[in-house]
DNA sequence: ACATGTTGCTGCCGTTTCGGCAACAGCTAT
DNA sequence: ATAGCTGTTGCCGAAACGGCAGCAACATGT
């Protein structure tokens, strides 16, 4: 099923390689192929697509753009080559999600263990990676939906859905804080802290707060991976902040307490965005999923803000 | 600037002329050439496309799933290369619009008039046609911007904006019901009526209230166009129903009064939409007018709920 | 400084694909 | 039955495509 022009599908191998040879190795033709269909293309637009460097290709202006048409192009093949597949017979088709690593403990793979249940001709690529990463992942074309801290996004990307979960201190179940309801930021710093790393988005969110208060924390451990910060607070090292979505399992065992963070009065909200590339429309089977993720994370969001409910 | 295979917009003219021939004719190539592209496509989707009739050829449901591929190719392309151009120059293309006819009296010459003082390499193709059929152009691709009675639309169109517009009844300066404020329909119907025909989607707004009342309205004239009902109101003929929106120009020169309709004391309101195809991004210059479209007419709407504010 | 590996590009040439012409069968309307 | 339309199919020339080998330009490693 190939009924568009070579030259559309070179041109989207040499982008994604960033080389003419590389992306000739990739499509198993000769490297002469690809480099006539690109000059060819310039030629047909009028203006040259790459700026040739000694190390490879690079995008101009006016390849970006041509890149933005192709993967349109490409992306929407691929919707219709599912549709007609799953007009006979069931759904059939790989879902590449990147998200952040709060996702990974819980919410993810017990969704995608739901749903392979009763799709099991779906299969899954997932990919951990930072906020901007993920919004960058989506705008390639790497990925057909991301989960990140919702920042600022680019126009080329849609906000499916935004939900806020409250960002809290972790502590071990034998903590002096543990048995607290909530703990404002000054109350935690008293004690080791565990912080993240300014390539965690955490650190973002706390940053601010902690530049207002007067005294600065005690100099304990720094780390870049939730899954590590969450381990050290609960064997008692120190105190992690995170949402409270990454600790189910383990709070569930009683060896972790989810303390929500107390800023003067008001909560410290984490948005968490879900998001897919604006100028797409995704294929049924992977549309179906996003609609349980969007539909699963508002669960929990709902059910957090139950539970606050019923404290204050 | 032609990179997308043959088959793509061979299959295009065929879907649109529905016949192998005609789109031959169209694309000034021989018949035997489409022919062999439409087969050669139908052996790579691996499922016939088209019906062939003795009359031409319909298209499949796996057909109308490629048209749906193909026209989003098509219509991306067209952005791509609107794109490229606005980079090194003026704007210049062609906006097609389909609308319905309340819009032609001054509202859309209004926008046209005053975008073209701006820009005007970009031109206008505008269609008018009842609100299905507004619908049905923009899904057909045979439109950009649509201007419909707001329906429940499908899924495939986007509801940019949606404005809601008072109905109301047109009377000649010398009526007896000139000097009221407002009107009731029992009021309206002690005097010769102007009627929509069902083809007007006036018709459907009005119809469910005219049988709630006891009596039937006295025949009068029933029309089709929106114009013709107009000039007959103001000729003092009867009473005319529609939106303050046609009647801007002869309004001015208060020829004609328009009295807005009061049903059990709430407003019956005119709800319009505008229109675009869901999966499809518009090039710069077009969005640029939609824009200014909705801002318009949205603009029209709080001038006309402030002047009832002031009645009230 | 030299050798080596890599980059993209370009003649040359065989293969594939495409398009035009003419003819064919099937159908409809006059 | 005739005429006009439909889509399809051999046949053949023209255009496009892809593979091979070799080119100059640049980067890297010794």
């Amino acid at each position: 099923m190939r009924f568009h022009s070579p030259a559309i599908q070179y041109f989207h191998a040499v982008r994604r390689t960033g080389s003419i040879r590389a992306a000739a190795r990739l499509l198993n033709v000769a490297s002469s192929a690809v480099s006539r269909q690109i000059l060819k293309l310039e030629q047909e637009v009028g203006s040259p697509l790459f700026e040739r460097t000694a190390r490879g290709l690079t995008l101009t202006t006016v390849g970006e753009m041509l890149a933005r048409h192709v993967m349109n192009v490409l992306q929407d093949l691929d919707r219709f080559r599912s549709d007609v597949a799953s007009l006979s017979g069931a759904w059939r088709g790989t879902i590449s999600i990147a998200c952040i690593e709060s996702l990974t403990e819980s919410v993810l793979p017990d969704l995608i263990a739901s749903h392979r249940s009763r799709a099991r001709r779906v299969s899954f690529t997932t990919e951990v990676m930072g906020s901007s990463d993920v919004l960058e992942a989506l705008r390639r074309g790497e990925a057909d939906i991301g989960i990140a801290i919702a920042l600022r996004h680019p126009p080329d990307l849609r906000q499916v859905a935004l939900k806020r979960f409250r960002l809290g201190a972790l502590v071990a179940r034998e903590h002096p804080l543990a048995r607290r309801k909530t703990v404002t930021l000054e109350q935690c710093l008293a004690f080791p802290v565990i912080q993240a790393l300014p390539e965690l988005s955490i650190y973002h969110l706390l940053q601010p707060l902690i530049a207002q208060l007067s005294e600065t924390p005690e100099p304990a451990i720094q780390a870049n991976s939730i899954d590590l910060m969450r381990e050290l607070a609960a064997r008692g090292v120190g105190v992690a902040f995170q949402t409270q979505l990454g600790i189910i399992r383990l709070s569930r065992d009683s060896q972790l307490v989810f303390l929500p963070l107390d800023n003067a009065g008001s909560p410290v909200w984490s948005d968490l965005g879900i998001y897919v590339r604006a100028e797409r429309t995704l294929p049924a089977f992977t549309d179906a999923f996003l609609q349980e993720l969007v539909r699963e994370l508002g669960e929990r969001e709902r059910r957090e803000n139950a539970a606050y409910a019923q404290i204050a």
